[in-house]
DNA sequence: CTAATATATGAACGATTGTTCATATATCTG
DNA sequence: CAGATATATGAACAATCGTTCATATATTAG
């Protein structure tokens, strides 16, 4: 629906079109709003961006992405308790390892959309 | 790839299993990575959740989404702001009123993806 | 012009957040 | 068992955030 449509819609709802008509407006639940929010606030943190940019190859255990990310253990650890906390990663015990990855093709998907849209402007 | 395919690797690199191998990962770029988590920053807020809900049926103004929200003029011209200064919005001056809408396909993409992830768990 | 409508914005307050430090738990090696 | 490695977590502090209130700007009606 482009501009012009909406513009006539308006129109012909109101005899006074100077004035706001109420509009239709469909809008989300306020539960699943607050769930999306939540979710995107979770990626709405660079080290944690980066933490998914890292899972999008594959599974990593602590250890190697607090290497590859230049933080200590415990920074990640608790970022990576934030991904959990909401989802978007899983992980895997391996002995004293513990190998995350993201939690499905969504968060992947997430990440890459939020790339193109940064790229394509 | 798979859990075990990655852990062959890592043993197939250092003698010592017991210890971490340090991995080839890759990371984006920091400056790509923050500009990424501003943007997920931006959706992070309820709010700004349901405001982009109900532009994604077309083109609405302040007025008529402080009506739909049960928000002040202030509150949602605020959220628009935020939603503005990060290029999720556009929107377009028509007399008294501002018309704003997504700014791309790709928030549009961005909201149904988060949407589909909560529902699919 | 004045009054009303529509939107924007600066300041400020309370609330939330990300990080760090310290400590705890668990597993492996010898 | 002791010591090293790997990860998790509670507390706390500075910094950031979302909202509200008050005010400013812009457009239209009369």
């Amino acid at each position: 629906m482009d501009l012009c449509e909406m513009e006539e819609e308006v129109a012909s709802d109101a005899l006074d079109t100077s004035v706001c008509a109420q509009a239709d407006v469909h809008l989300v639940e306020e539960a699943l709003a607050v769930q999306l929010a939540e979710t995107f606030k979770v990626l709405s943190d660079p080290t944690r961006v980066r933490i998914v940019s890292a899972l999008a190859r594959g599974y990593l255990c602590v250890h190697q992405l607090a290497e590859a990310l230049e933080l200590t253990h415990s920074a990640v650890s608790h970022q990576l308790g934030t991904l959990r906390e909401m989802r978007l990663v899983t992980f895997v015990k391996e002995g004293r390892h513990v190998y995350y990855a993201l939690d499905d093709d969504h968060i992947a998907a997430l990440y890459r959309l939020g790339l193109e849209h940064i790229q394509h402007r």
